[in-house]
DNA sequence: ACTCGAATTAACCAAATGGTTAAACCATAA
DNA sequence: TTATGGTTTAACCATTTGGTTAATTCGAGT
């Protein structure tokens, strides 16, 4: 069954479409009319501009991930278990919504400054980097982690978890994958990070 | 000094700075001549369309790298030995030329069927998956490392690598690091992507 | 000095693109 | 029934953009 859509929501969900896989710079006002079903004066009828438009939609990106992310660096009451809630809930995320992670990248490293606000404001706030840079200093004074900068074992996580997401294709042609055995490298892929991880921190016991 | 240079030579030039920072979508070649010093209508002189320099420019940007990454994975006789010198002069390419990664990454997310050829035929060839393969195999055969898949392995390397230089904006957000910081964390991270791999794989002995 | 072909440019063109306008449509309240 | 106000559209506009043309400049060979 077809459920009842706005005018609005239809050009929400097509902009979303087209600006996530096309990017600012190739989406095309058109192409989002065409999508919606609709003229594309509407668009212009309810968003005044692409800027405007881009803007929400690269605004609703931000905030369909990152609070849930960051509400587990503020509760996590260890690294081990940061680390597997981590990687579980932001790759399963990402297996979900696959575009998401090259298109806010792109967007943000062709326009960082105008972008920024967004990012820390209202919505998310800022990303809590003070209280994982705490926990880190923490468990390494308890002796339960090996001595590693906060900085590198943030970047870490997230490369590991984010890399095959945005060079996916690239991958795909250098492992001659199919889409299937892709998504089952990334279901194993987890408890690899996991395991990667709590190793070399010396979690393991 | 000012080196002669010949304007295809500048053309090339200039288009590869443009290509790079704005890419295919968001490059515009008016700024490809401007930039070069020359009229709009010469660079469709010496290269027919906007396509037909991108796809060289594309092409050069693969093949100054991908080359001597492929050695590598051919010549080194073991996996601390490739681990060491992929992440060192990987790294070392990455500072060099901070634009190329994105770039190459995000054209190929949005055109992967016809940039394949390019990454395999007469140029680098395609990257030697499964030399990496059987080295890993070797390895773990031999008990020197542990049991790991090495698609997984080859991700780890490459996304560790890469990341900083995906998400270079980001990250710097996030940390709130200056350029100066951010490039002392690049060079601290190579050693730590090192210690990361090899306590984990048992290589520390 | 002159010729000839390659290099270079100003001017131009057609299509694409973001955006606007004025009219038409349509539901609802008086 | 008919105002009324929000919604939707066809037609249009100005600018941008990739690309072309025809003329001009320039340098090497005669």
């Amino acid at each position: 069954m077809i459920v009842e859509q706005s005018a609005e929501e239809r050009i929400i969900a097509a902009a979303k479409a087209v600006f996530l896989e096309k990017g600012m710079a190739g989406a095309r006002m058109q192409d989002i009319a065409d999508r919606a079903g609709i003229n594309k004066a509407l668009l212009h009828y309810y968003f005044r501009s692409k800027d405007k438009l881009f803007l929400i939609i690269f605004q609703e990106a931000v905030m369909s991930f990152l609070p849930q992310i960051q509400s587990l660096f503020y509760t996590a009451p260890d690294i081990s278990t940061l680390i597997r809630g981590f990687v579980q809930s932001y790759m399963t995320m990402l297996v979900n919504q696959p575009y998401l992670a090259p298109f806010i990248i792109h967007e943000i490293n062709h326009n960082p400054s105008s972008l920024w606000k967004t990012m820390n404001e209202p919505g998310p706030g800022p990303f809590p980097i003070e209280a994982f840079h705490q926990l880190v200093e923490k468990e390494i004074n308890l002796g339960n982690i090996r001595t590693i900068d906060p900085f590198q074992l943030w970047t870490h996580m997230m490369g590991l978890c984010l890399f095959p997401f945005l060079g996916r294709p690239l991958m795909k042609m250098v492992f001659r994958f199919d889409d299937p055995q892709f998504d089952a490298f990334l279901g194993e892929r987890q408890e690899e990070i996991i395991l990667l991880l709590t190793t070399s921190l010396n979690l393991n016991k």
